[in-house]
DNA sequence: TATTGTGAAGTGGTTCACAGCT
DNA sequence: AGCTGTGAACCACTTCACAATA
C-alpha cells in the first residue's frame, strides 16, 4: 500500500466510528455522502479515501456498511488485538484505563507503570500499579506494542527512551511536550495544550 | 491576518512552548534551525509562518528568544485570559481540571458541571461541580469563552448544543464522536480512539 | 560567514467532472 | 436516474534558493 496521509487514515477512523454507531450487523448500505459527512469530508474525499485501498461498493447504489465496516477494520490494523502499556498511574492515568474506548477497539492494558515506587502495588481501575524501575523486565518477558505516556513532561521523553528500547513500537504522549522516537517507532500526541493554543487563536482572530 | 493554515497555527503554539520551556527572561537568541526542530518543521519553515506576522529577527543573527514569545503570545491570543466551563465530572473531568497548563496559560476553569444531581455541591479539585441544569442560568451571568466537553458521547452533543446556546464561541470535546456547532464557533476534538487508530495503522502497515 | 526574509518552484492532498455500473 | 470509481485539474502548504543584513 503506498503513502496514505495521515488525514485520510484519520477520516478512516471517523467512517469506521460512524458506521459502528449505526449498528454493526445491519446490512444497510451507505452512501458517500453520509460517510464524508461523518467524516468532515465531502463525498468525493470518502470515495477516494475508499479507492486506495479498492473497491468495496456498488456504482448506482452506496457501500454495504458491514462489510465496509469489516473492510477498514482491516485497513486500520483494528482486526487484531494490541497490547498496551500505561506509564503514569496518576488522575489521566486512571482516566485512560477507564476508557472502554480501548478494550471495546482491541487495546488491551496489560500494565500501569508509575515512578512513585509508594503506589506499587495499589490498583487503578482492577489494575494493578508496578514501579516503573521493573518496566524493561517486564516487557522483555511479555513485550507491548503501543506505549502510553501519561507522566510529567520532564519525565516523558525519558519514559518514551526506555518504551522503545523494551520494544514497544508506537507512543502515544499526553504529556505536553513533543517526544521523539527513532525511525520506525510511531508517535502519537495527545497535547492538550496545543488545541487550547488553538481556541485561543480562533477566539482572537474571529471576525478579522 | 489573512487565512493561516490550522498547521501554522499549531506549530506557531509548539515554537511557544519551546521557548518558554527554556527561560522566559533570559535575552538569548534562537535560530530558525532551533525552533524548526522544536516544531517538527525544517528551518524555512519556521521562518515562513513568522514571516506571515512579521519580521521579528535580525539577519545573520537570529531571533531574540523573549520578545518573539512575548509577539507569539499575543499572535496565539494568549496575552488575555479566557473562562473555560468544563462539563463532566468523571474522571477525566478531574484530570482536566488538575492540569496546570490550563491556569499558567491563561485559562481559568470558572466552574464544573456534572449531570449526575448527586455530585452537585461536591467539590473537584478546588472546584464546585454544579448540576448541569443550572449551566444556562450561571452562564447568562457570567458568560464563558470556551466550552471543554468530557461527557459520554451519547450526552456530547447536546451539551455542545447547550454550550453555545449559553454563548461559548469555543469547544474542545473529549468525546469519541464528532460535535457540530454553527459557523462562528470553533470545536477542536480530542479524541483518543482516534489516535489509537491511527497507531494501530502505522503499526499494521510498517515496513510494507 | 551566519542567518533571516521571501518570491518562485515543487509537492501532495483535495476537488472536479465524467465514465462506468446498477 | 442514481451513485461509485478515478484520472485530471486545482489549490494550498512546503521547500528551495538566494538577496539582504549583521
Amino acid at each position: 500500500m503506498r503513502h496514505v496521509a495521515p488525514s485520510t487514515v484519520r477520516r478512516l477512523s471517523l467512517y469506521l466510528h460512524f458506521l459502528e454507531g449505526r449498528g454493526n450487523g445491519a446490512a444497510w448500505t451507505v452512501s458517500s455522502r453520509a460517510l464524508a459527512e461523518a467524516g468532515g469530508a465531502t463525498p468525493a474525499q470518502a470515495r477516494k479515501d475508499l479507492s486506495l485501498f479498492g473497491s468495496f461498493g456498488r456504482r448506482g447504489v452506496g457501500y454495504p456498511a458491514g462489510a465496509l465496516a469489516e473492510q477498514l477494520r482491516g485497513i486500520l490494523g483494528l482486526d487484531r488485538g494490541y497490547r498496551v502499556v500505561l506509564v503514569g498511574g496518576g488522575r489521566l492515568g486512571a482516566a485512560l484505563t477507564h476508557f472502554e474506548g480501548l478494550r471495546d477497539r482491541g487495546f488491551a492494558v496489560s500494565a500501569v507503570y508509575d515512578a512513585d515506587g509508594g503506589k506499587a502495588g495499589s490498583a487503578l481501575e482492577g489494575h494493578l500499579v508496578r514501579d516503573v524501575a521493573s518496566l524493561e523486565a517486564d516487557l522483555a518477558g511479555a513485550p507491548a506494542d503501543i506505549g502510553v505516556i501519561a507522566v510529567p513532561a520532564a519525565a516523558a521523553q525519558a519514559v518514551a527512551d526506555r518504551l522503545v528500547k523494551a520494544g514497544v513500537r508506537a507512543l502515544l504522549n499526553f504529556a505536553p511536550v513533543t517526544v521523539t522516537a527513532p525511525a520506525g517507532v510511531a508517535v502519537k500526541h495527545a497535547d492538550l495544550a496545543l488545541e487550547l493554543d488553538g481556541l485561543a487563536y480562533a477566539l482572537a482572530h474571529r471576525g478579522s
